[in-house]
DNA sequence: ATATTGACATACGCGATGTATGTGATCGGA
DNA sequence: TCCGATCACATACATCGCGTATGTCAATAT
């Protein structure tokens, strides 16, 4: 397709580049990880760092875009298959939580993400996640299931409590029984959005 | 009362630094926050610090430990003027929602802290707001309130959802009008944990 | 009063980031 | 096809900040 030899090389060692910070940073934490060690697991150096991605921060930021893009997906997969829209709901807000279990989610997203770049709802990327329950929220409340509150304040606050939900499960010495638990209390605190009492 | 005026010197000193570390941590993040300056802002060198604390790590505990207590106390005041153990609980909420809108509590307690020590529910301290609202939840359920959930599920995911609501709040441009929607949805969010539809 | 302990200051090494400069391969034009 | 320009990346250097080892002076104990 004539893509150009040159482009095509480009976008290889920018990948090979996240590719090794993603897995960097998820094991070692964003302040621990070394840029010469990232670069040399890639086999490159920080020239081609700098020159990608402008310093650490942008490449924290292209991981965060790349795991941003996956996590909508998985959303997008996992609720599709519901049968109402309030299924589908709850199923988002269950696969949201049981994504942010895997550590390399929780240090790259739920951590070390916030501290760096700032709060994630000023993030360019807008955080996909959020949107996606927003307007999930939206339909629910036009359909007459959900009450008529602020869409956006209700995503963000599921979204927290989700992501709570999360961090403890994950926290926990055995996940696997704390997990039931969170999800429990996550449905049992989204009935409190539904206009009538289930 | 023969404290000794060695121990007198030490307390004074250890104020000193975790005033200027909260300030600069505060200001301009725990990362961005050089020890040198630290130390020199409050009239003492590095020694001093590394002989107090162990380690920059150690300095943020600290620094946390002590807006952590000012927290619980604020908490408590609130709700302790509340008529009803609900009305008690849904203040509390409120009152995280409001001090997390501060700049310094947001950036060392809920960035910072999280991304350097790691998942604040395994704090030696606890995290004292949490405990407090968990112990709240175990008194509305054993009063009949609220459903019989696991009360620590719920007081992590009330939290979580206080505390994204606060962020939102925050970093929105006019918070004013902003901030009673995220109440409102928080309001609406908590009926969901009630025993019967209020 | 002297010895000892402890609180803090000073000096050094190490590592990591960011920038300036260099080099070889690729792209466009005659 | 050949040559200059551009670009992707490597190399070399300056800077800065943390952590540790060592030194010093005041406070306590005997």
């Amino acid at each position: 397709m004539a893509t150009g030899k040159r482009a095509q090389m480009v976008e290889e060692t920018r990948g090979k580049l996240i590719a090794a910070a993603r897995k960097a940073f998820a094991e070692k934490g964003y302040a621990a990880s070394s840029m010469d060690e990232l670069t040399a697991e890639a086999g490159l150096t920080r020239g081609a760092l700098y020159h990608n991605f402008g310093d650490k921060k942008g490449l924290l930021q292209a991981v965060i875009d790349q795991i941003d893009a996956e996590m909508l997906a998985r959303m997008r997969v996992a609720s599709s298959q519901a049968e109402t829209l309030w299924l589908g709901f709850m199923i988002e807000g269950v696969a949201y939580i049981e994504m942010a279990l895997e550590p390399e989610i929780q240090r790259i997203m739920l951590l070390d993400g916030p501290a760096v770049l700032g709060d994630p709802s000023q993030w360019p990327n807008q955080t996909a996640c959020l949107r996606t329950t927003t307007e999930a929220i939206e339909r629910l409340i036009a359909n007459g299931i959900v009450k008529d509150v602020d869409a956006e304040a209700a995503a963000r606050l599921i979204n927290g409590a989700a992501l709570n939900a999360a961090l403890w499960v994950a926290a926990a010495e055995n996940p696997q029984t704390v997990l039931p638990k969170a999800v429990e209390a996550f449905r049992q605190l989204a009935t409190g959005l539904l206009r009538t009492e289930r």
